[in-house]
DNA sequence: AGACGTCACTTGTCCTTACGAGTGATGACT
DNA sequence: AGTCATCACTCGTAAGGACAAGTGACGTCT
């Protein structure tokens, strides 16, 4: 029996006496938290004052609950993988991602057509509403098992342009890339990472843990021109892996800004 | 009254079907959800059973709940703040951050003295418990109203080596790489991203809604030796901010991997 | 007209009770 | 020895009741 006092709610204040003596190492990482009846005993509750409390700690990321088993303090591992962003050009000219070649495709990819979004748009340069060849894969790194979706879009304006594309839209991305700069285009990339918590098929099909964001980039090839030409989604568990840039000041781009 | 049939619980059943409602439109953002007594008839099941319904989407951040209100939609809102990750060289030779330069100081930065944890470590290439000069600071974007944390952490070693910076470890990084660079050192910089949920006092200083995940930035800033100088970590919620790259392939440099 | 109290509505908290379902160890039976 | 039923433990689901607390509108009183 442990007294509590101060702020909120008892379940506040159960789930802060909780969490305390986790971060204070009371209870250490991987360890067995005590059962739902004895957290009740030890702080003079009920059982749905318990849970709430618990739900609280589990909404934090800061425990795993395992059904008929217990609770379970979660180690704060960290990324067991790093998905180098960065462009390397090999001995004959072509363009290949680094992080490209790690991944593993788990399936066949599936091609399809869609109509730019909102938010596809912005980052195409693209109205709403304008047809896209779209291509998604799931990808799984082979020695950590991390799972990652991967969506190619692809405006048709561009895809006509360059047949090659047209031809094959499902077509792997290191593949484009060779297509692009064959075809005399000088690339450039913009990438955007964002973060946001996965929606229900996401959470099952990257088997994501509780309270576990999803880090979403968005890369965007564009050609000498400026002109967007291709858009690549990554949506990755943020307890898997994390996102690593370099940048160097040697050599400066100038960077157009809408007004 | 809405049947509902199909896979587990009473409780899912019933998200499941608002989450439906939600994406097809019918309930529209920003827009009230039924209350809760409403949906208790709608779906003939208990109150525990509908606000179990209800946490779930909260989690998913779907909806935010105001108490004494109900329930709304949350609209999709884009990141309002893109955090452009590039380092210009301002005319006079000297380096600054472009997105240093968008925040505010919401208070007095405070200036300690801790030690490296594993992470930290890591990214300075120290072993634990190294000691560190330490600068929090609030900011704040005058635009948009986004907070964020930002951690200064310069080794005891470092400082030492440049009695300029030892003398006040909380000058602003700017005013840091200016010194740095001055002293000759050519710079470059590591940066990784990672995504977690925020613990309850980030939750609280950074101001987020429900199920919103934090994006946190460790910056390293490496001299010419490659020897890792500073590290700077910025918190910020990721419902308001975004992180953008540029990517070029004109000048590629090398980097050693870790054995 | 204005101020303020009341009331109906909302979600928040907390309790009790009951049973379902997953897990692992124990022990009896073959 | 090996197999499998049982049991005690865990968390999961569901219902019911009661009261607290925030919100806004309505109506009364000044």
């Amino acid at each position: 029996m442990t007294e509590i006092q101060r702020p909120g709610a008892l379940y506040q204040q159960v789930a802060a006496a909780i969490r305390e003596a986790i971060l204070s190492g009371e209870f250490a990482p991987d360890s067995l938290l005590p059962s739902e009846a004895q957290l009740m005993a030890r702080y003079q509750v009920s059982r749905p004052t318990v849970r709430n409390a618990v739900a609280a700690l589990r909404a934090e990321g800061l425990i795993d609950v395992r059904h008929g088993k217990g609770s379970f303090v979660r180690s704060d591992g960290q990324p067991v993988l790093t998905i180098e962003r960065r462009i390397s050009r090999t001995s004959d000219g072509q363009f290949v991602m680094p992080s490209g070649d790690v991944w593993t495709e788990a399936e066949q990819p599936s091609t399809y057509r869609t109509r730019t979004s909102k938010i596809t748009g912005h980052f195409l340069a693209l109205d709403e509403e304008e047809a896209l060849f779209a291509c998604d894969r799931l990808l799984t790194d082979p020695e950590t098992g991390t799972r990652a979706m991967h969506r190619t879009l692809i405006p048709f304006e561009v895809a006509e342009g360059i047949p090659s594309l047209a031809q094959e839209p499902g077509k792997a991305p290191t593949e484009v890339y060779r297509t692009l700069t064959q075809d005399g285009h000088k690339l450039w990339w913009s990438e955007t990472v964002r973060a946001r918590m996965p929606l229900p098929d996401e959470r099952t099909t990257l088997q994501l843990p509780d309270a576990t964001p999803i880090l979403h980039l968005s890369r965007v090839t564009h050609g000498a021109d400026d002109r967007p030409l291709i858009l690549e989604e990554l949506r990755v568990g943020a307890d898997r892996a994390e996102v690593a840039y370099r940048i160097t000041a040697d050599k400066q781009t100038t960077r157009r800004r809408p007004a």
